[in-house]
DNA sequence: GCAGCATTTGTGAACGCAAACAATCGAGTA
DNA sequence: TACTCGATTGTTTGCGTTCACAAATGCTGC
């Protein structure tokens, strides 16, 4: 029990530290606000009396009467993948530093009706603002029916179209990574890409088709993953088994990973008969046998601008667009990736 | 806009309800809350207009008046590694089946300045409870003082004994690791702990170390990393230097995975020359190279099982402990972890 | 010494909801 | 018929804050 806490046990309230300092509880709320024209000496006897009251303000009468939570929603699905963890942690930082609090709600589902409600949720907590960590198209769509409720940006893919977001811009690393796995000598490049409804595995897919394209390459047939590394062991007995193949560029490092395994169980040599490539840079992408050859992005970075984009939509409220205007009005904050050059990619071994 | 909606384009509150369906403000919170004595016909009108409107309840005000506020804190560390990620997405599932929302409050420093700072942000957002995923011995100290003002469980470590919560048996994982191992007949085990002042670190050296002791075994001296493959890769290259090493428990599987790379890089194979196992189970873990013998924990389990004691400390009010019963009051849930056997670990070559 | 003005402080009313209490209704009973 | 009691509904109050406005105070210049 703090000292000169009121006697019924209750929390202080702004009453209580007026009495104390002699005022009215309109000037400790002056004070708590840095409103102006308070005497210096009457705010400090206010500053007295909190401190000495430990009073702290009830954030749920101020958010009554001013209609403002000071708290953030993150919508969030697979929020256990390297990638999103990440990026919610990246929010977190964010909005801590613009004092936001933040409410997550992470479904399972992806259904229009679980995201929708999803919104309502967060909506019901009077969130100010909301940054969604999903990548489905459908999700987006979704979303975007909801949007004009609340201000919403989506954090990670770049190319919904529907959605003010940040995101790394994708179809770029996917080309880089592709171009210098051909300037390297290999034929062709073979992909193992992510789920269909990934709007990150679209891009890359994009990305990797393109850079085939401009060098009139053969755009050999793609296996998709499911982003694990189960789902890239599976897709590497079956590169594997085509003698043919010597670059393998996969849409995330976990698929990689397993493409390594199962190369190495079919007796594939990596870099030697085979070259790898992920996309990520997890931690452990330098240590794998070998490191892996990768595409990093700053997922911490692209929280923070993806915040941003939020908070500025937030104070400068979304003034209806006309559909004309609604292209410029996505604005997508682009991250660049870089292409990390590792031991699992090299020269084909003879062409 | 929404159908039948107030004219003036605010939302619509209670009363707005309360007079499309001809009743008081009053019937509409009792249909809302489910109170009795509201007879079907009523409860349908009021429904029907709830939908008409589109109304939803304020939170805040209901917060303000009940000072109840429907939300959990999760206080969280190193939120971007496997395991706290793993667990927040635990908790978020189990809050949300009981109609929880979920405010995360991650830290980037660990002092106690910071977790009281964490604990207050929280508190000012009125939150029912706290959980609380960190392990380092010197936060639950710190969280220790603030016992009282909220209820808190920790989620992750389980001997702090301090705070009630849900923890994996690390110990008893550590101990069945090592008596494997001893038992396919390596003289000694070696270690690669986590962090010092990580309670779960510390537990899994325990385990080790009794593992040791009970076959009277050399104690051999343990090498500390921080988590990371990298930490493992340094350790395992110090390893690898001394030629008696044949067998290596780590602390965690990505330490593990830096210690198998060091290995291989200094041409010891695993298993046959050396023995490595980890702690976690990470999705990877089976498509390292070698797949990784490791010790599975249930994250998710984790998460919901915290939860759960910190709802009930949120019903059944923490009535003042006196410093006797305060053992039997922090109750740990502990969840027992799973050896998974796989090829990184095996006989030692000749003895 | 006092009007005039800016600065500082105080007073009353919301905000939207639930709790406490009061009122009404209807059926069963004497 | 009157009376009681339970079920149902309505009225009033207050949660702790900010906002709008009113009041008081201090300072300036004449």
């Amino acid at each position: 029990m703090p000292a000169g806490s009121t006697a019924d046990g209750a929390l202080p309230v702004m009453a209580d530290v007026a009495r104390l300092a002699g005022v009215s509880h309109q000037t400790v709320s002056r004070v708590l606000n840095d409103r102006p024209n308070v005497r210096p000496e009457t705010r400090e006897r206010v500053l007295v009396a909190i401190r000495e009251l430990d009073y702290r303000p009830n954030s749920a009468a101020r958010t009554l009467v001013t209609r403002k939570s000071q708290t953030l929603g993150v919508i969030s699905f697979e929020s256990t993948l390297y990638g999103p963890s990440q990026m919610l942690y990246g929010i977190e930082q964010a909005a801590r530093a613009a004092s936001y609090f933040i409410s997550i709600a992470s479904l399972r589902y992806q259904g229009i009706h679980s995201v929708h409600e999803a919104v309502d949720r967060l909506r019901d907590q009077a969130v100010e603002g909301i940054a969604v960590i999903a990548s489905q198209g459908s999700t987006v769509a979704a979303l975007a029916q909801r949007v004009g409720t609340v201000p919403m940006v989506t954090v990670g893919p770049t190319d919904s179209g529907q959605l003010p977001g940040a995101g790394v811009n994708n179809h770029a690393g996917a080309l880089a990574a592709v171009r210098y796995l051909l300037d390297l000598g290999h034929a062709t490049v073979h992909h193992v890409a992510g789920p269909k409804d990934w709007l990150e595995a679209n891009a890359r897919e994009a990305g990797w088709r393109q850079a085939l394209d401009e060098r009139g390459r053969q755009v050999v047939p793609c296996l998709a993953g499911d982003w694990s590394a189960r789902s890239g062991y599976e897709a590497g007995f079956r590169l594997a088994g085509d003698l043919t193949v010597t670059a393998v560029f996969c849409a995330n490092d976990h698929m990689a990973l397993g493409v390594l395994r199962a190369l190495q169980e079919s007796g594939r040599r990596v870099p030697e008969d085979i070259s790898v490539v992920g996309f990520d840079d997890i931690p452990e992408a330098a240590f794998l046998t070998p490191p892996l050859t990768t595409v990093r992005q700053d997922f911490g970075e692209l929280g923070r601008r993806g915040l941003e984009l939020l908070l500025q939509r937030i104070e400068s409220p979304p003034l209806r667009p006309s559909p004309r205007s609604r292209a410029t009005d996505h604005r997508v904050a682009l991250v660049a990736p870089e292409l990390v050059l590792r031991a699992s990619s090299g020269r084909p071994r003879s062409r």
